[in-house]
DNA sequence: GTCGTTCGTGAATCGGACG
DNA sequence: TCGTCCGATTCACGAACGA
């Protein structure tokens, strides 16, 4: 059995992980997120202090008869990936301690080169209910090559624009999916029990691959990956066993707009620029990329990429240089002088930026 | 061969580690800090932007033929922790991607019970200085016990003091070692290539040990985990295999001056408070037979009786007994539920308790 | 509408003494 | 070993609600 790539392209594949990414053809994908079970090995319930009971991920899904299984199981579906994975691919595998170093082990042994461990550190974690450990505050994503010597993609000026203008460090501090972005079913409830935060993905894709570049899931669930990577203009190939989640995610996919393919460039050259963050705001959304930003009473306007650069007619920077630039004028403080229209009023993105360092800090 | 405890504890015993793991008696440790070598496999020198060498990790010690060689080690000296651990006691083992993910699999294996892997977010890393990947900014610990049950250390009051009386995280920022802590030898050189910072070990010991409690480190090197433990109060058993390292351990801890006893206690939590019944509150005569208690601004109440025991309009029982029933909950803390009626304001019947124990020791 | 308060909830391997 | 019962234990957000 084969599937062809077209068949494939910006849809979701109902059935096992494992058989879908044997049938698909040898190195199509670009970049593979993998969000695969955890293992989780609970025993009872748990409440809180306030006597409500904690609503656990007790998923079938979640169930393997012992580490052998779960060893046997992440073998099976990391060669599927080494199958459909371009010799300069890269992966990327999230977990938590329960398996990460499971899967950690089955990759090198299996010939990936692990390239980076990245902490996703919650902003806003989960208390430990019962004092008796330390509060569970992150999970780890490793970050892999096919082999040693692949030439693989990493955009490392974007990422450093997004940084402050400081290298990208291999911890990210990002809030969990939760408010208006957790998808809900008809009853209220969340209607998957693990989604990702779309700010993590957008790191993750802005970080390790090119506009066009095309990006396999195979534990889709949701589709949080589906619809960053066509927000960002990507391609993106979904797996996903479960028919409710895959009906789920197609939804969610369809209704997203994808940002400008002037937006979803990134910096590629080497040039100073201030110390500002502003790729974070548009990370977590704060900004959808594409967003037209004024200057001074709309004198001005650009627009703002996946990187958190700007585009104007004639140039493209940081707020700072895109802000003296339309102005003529030798410096310029970005932060106050760009502002985004809401509800008919200019704000200035001062506000977004106060907005995240009190969520961060 | 066969070690005892007395010429041991707080001594660096020169040797193969695994060998004198054997040697010890079982059972003598409460906690064990393990550093191992963590297997980078380096290709070739590594230079700065200005050319200037980069002064990595090539010791003989580090250098293993194969994965297989080095999970072959990590057992051998995890089977020797397992022998001189206590059934209570808990290791910590720290790493980097090269080799935690190994590390990890091993202790699931031989039947270690993972409680967290805490993050040590580096405040002043090494820069990456290709740009090819995310700079390196954290090391992974794993924090384990021996077995899945095991009534294991941890210093909740403690560790939530040190974090602003917010509970203790999963990821700890601190700074690399560096400046005068870190020890230079005659060169000028740093004397071990790896030296912990002791901050590090500061919270490990803190948060799971106590004072007099014994702490091996079968990596001891430059002696940080002996240098910690000795000032706060615990006893240190050293393993080294490199006579010049084992020698510059022994200098700086006997430079070390242990910390005054009542500075190395930690709050004492609730739990280890001694169990007071409610009937000895009645019984001292703080709260009269009869007298009427309210739970939740009078929203319920109940009567004292003579062996401290409730009655409420349908039933009778304990303190917590009947605060469950009055709220048709499944449970319910009595002493922190109940008030009674003091010059016209309702004081929580946990005062009275806190009065007893005062009174008792 | 606005502001302040209450309520709900998130990938969690979450107790221990005593009979 | 198992059952019973005491009694210790939560942080950050966003939504909903009420004034």
């Amino acid at each position: 059995m084969s599937i062809e790539l077209e068949k494939a392209l910006d849809r979701v594949l109902e059935g096992d992980c494992v058989e879908t990414l044997k049938a698909l053809p040898a190195g199509c994908a670009d970049l593979v997120f993998a969000d695969p079970p955890y293992n989780m090995q609970l025993k009872g319930e748990l409440r809180r202090p306030d006597n409500s009971k904690v609503d656990a991920v007790d998923d079938a899904w979640d169930q393997f008869e012992s580490f052998q299984a779960y060893d046997k199981f992440t073998r099976e579906w990391l060669a599927g990936v080494r199958h459909v994975l371009k010799d300069n691919g890269t992966l990327w595998v999230i977990g938590s301690y329960h398996n990460i170093f499971r899967v950690g082990v089955a990759l090198q042994d299996m010939g990936f080169w692990v390239l980076n461990d990245v902490v996703w550190r919650k902003s806003n974690p989960m208390p430990n209910f019962k004092g008796k450990r330390f509060t569970n505050a992150h999970e780890t994503m490793i970050w892999a090559s096919k082999n040693p010597n692949a030439k693989y993609t990493f955009n490392y000026e974007a990422m450093k624009a997004m940084n402050d203008d400081l290298q990208m460090r291999s911890d990210w501090t990002l809030p969990i999916c939760s408010g208006h972005e957790r998808i809900k079913n008809a009853d209220g409830e969340k209607a998957h029990s693990t989604q990702k935060p779309e700010s993590l993905l957008h790191r993750v894709i802005v970080s390790s691959s090119k506009p066009g570049d095309v990006i396999l899931d195979p534990f889709f669930g949701s589709g949080t990956t589906g619809a960053v990577a066509r927000r960002l203009g990507r391609h993106f190939i979904g797996l996903e066993r479960d028919k409710e989640y895959a009906s789920i995610a197609r939804q969610r996919i369809a209704a997203i707009e994808p940002a400008p393919d002037e937006c979803v460039e990134v910096t590629r050259s080497k040039r100073a620029e201030p110390r500002i963050p502003f790729g974070w705001v548009v990370e977590r959304g704060l900004l959808p990329p594409g967003t037209i930003l004024h200057g001074q009473q709309k004198r001005h306007k650009a627009k703002v990429r996946a990187d958190g650069t700007l585009v104007c007619a004639d140039a493209t920077g940081s707020i700072h240089q895109i802000g003296a630039h339309v102005q003529g004028a030798e410096a310029c403080n970005g932060w106050t002088f760009w502002q985004y229209e809401h509800k008919g009023k200019l704000i200035p993105i001062d506000v977004l930026r106060q907005q995240l360092r009190a969520s961060i800090s």
